[in-house]
DNA sequence: GCCCAGGCACTCA
DNA sequence: TGAGTGCCTGGG
């Protein structure tokens, strides 16, 4: 696979000291990456990717032409995010101070909505599993890179005909008739995804969760890793965890974090969850 | 062998 | 409206 289709270098020392490749893809949004000796290889649509860094420059080599400032949420102001959350508390400052470069990233919406029914009680390295493997066996196999053949995660067409006993025997257990259930209604256009684009963040939720296996949890996910609607707060147990510790005194609902996050973290809360997200698992509450 | 993991749906009060 | 429990599977 020729992966010298498309090269960029980014330089902007403004962008640099917000970016740390190894800190977004490893953040627990990204499923489909390889990181080899020198950077990290990725899928993104129908092309291969190579991305490395250095300290004065991301140099991204890929097969076709790649919309990377959208990927990696370039026009986003993070210098400015990072320094209204840093004002907030001393435990919020820590934990961007461990993460500087961390981002949101921008990924295919059809792609996180399975990737994370698929999540629900599993761990990074399970998941990572499991995504790949539905990808090998229905995606469009894109080519040969560096010995490792990589394929795109399958089209809500190529997994239509599948039933829940194809899910089961890829070992995706309960999640089957979820996954089916979704599948079936984005083909149907029951739930439609591109549209969810232009709907607000409580009206796109609203619709992604009449989907058999996709709660609060799951919605959140991919209203922030597929549409980057930053208003979603992913609360799973590490940061059910790190919140009540740091914020309350006694183990809070999930409606009192809710409230609280709103009222504290405001306009940031879908990346603050993403620093005491990676936090917490860092620092092992 | 047992427990539980980056949830959700269903039941029952 | 909230608490309790089963669900597949694999790893510690």
């Amino acid at each position: 696979m020729n992966i010298h289709n498309f090269e960029v270098s980014i330089l902007d020392p403004t962008i640099l000291k917000n970016f740390d490749i190894y800190q977004v893809m490893t953040s627990g949004q990204h499923f489909r990456h390889r990181i080899t000796f020198d950077g990290i290889v990725f899928v993104w649509q129908d092309g291969i990717f190579h991305i490395s860094q250095k300290e004065r420059e991301i140099r991204i080599l890929g097969s076709k032409a790649f919309d990377f400032e959208t990927f990696f949420d370039l026009t986003r102001d993070y210098g400015a995010i990072k320094e209204r959350l840093t004002r907030k508390d001393v435990f919020l400052k820590e934990a961007i101070n461990m993460h500087l470069g961390l981002r949101i990233l921008r990924q295919d919406p059809f792609e996180m909505l399975l990737t994370f029914i698929i999540s629900q009680s599993k761990q990074i390295s399970q998941i990572k599993v499991l995504v790949e493997r539905l990808s090998a066996l229905h995606g469009t196999k894109i080519g040969k890179y560096e010995d490792v053949i990589y394929y795109g995660f399958p089209t809500p067409e190529q997994l239509a005909p599948l039933t829940e006993m194809d899910y089961r025997e890829m070992k995706l257990g309960y999640r089957s008739p979820y996954i089916k259930d979704a599948v079936y209604k984005v083909n149907a256009k029951l739930v439609d995804l591109e549209k969810i684009n232009h709907l607000s963040y409580e009206e796109g939720k609203k619709v992604l969760m009449t989907i058999n296996g996709v709660g609060e949890k799951v919605a959140d996910c991919v209203l922030l890793f597929g549409y980057g609607k930053f208003e979603s707060f992913p609360i799973d147990t590490w940061v059910k965890k790190i919140i009540g510790k740091l914020y309350f005194k006694e183990e809070p609902s999930l409606k009192e974090i809710k409230e609280f996050v709103a009222g504290y973290f405001q306009e940031d809360r879908g990346i603050a969850q993403q620093y005491l997200f990676e936090y917490a698992r860092r620092i092992k509450f």
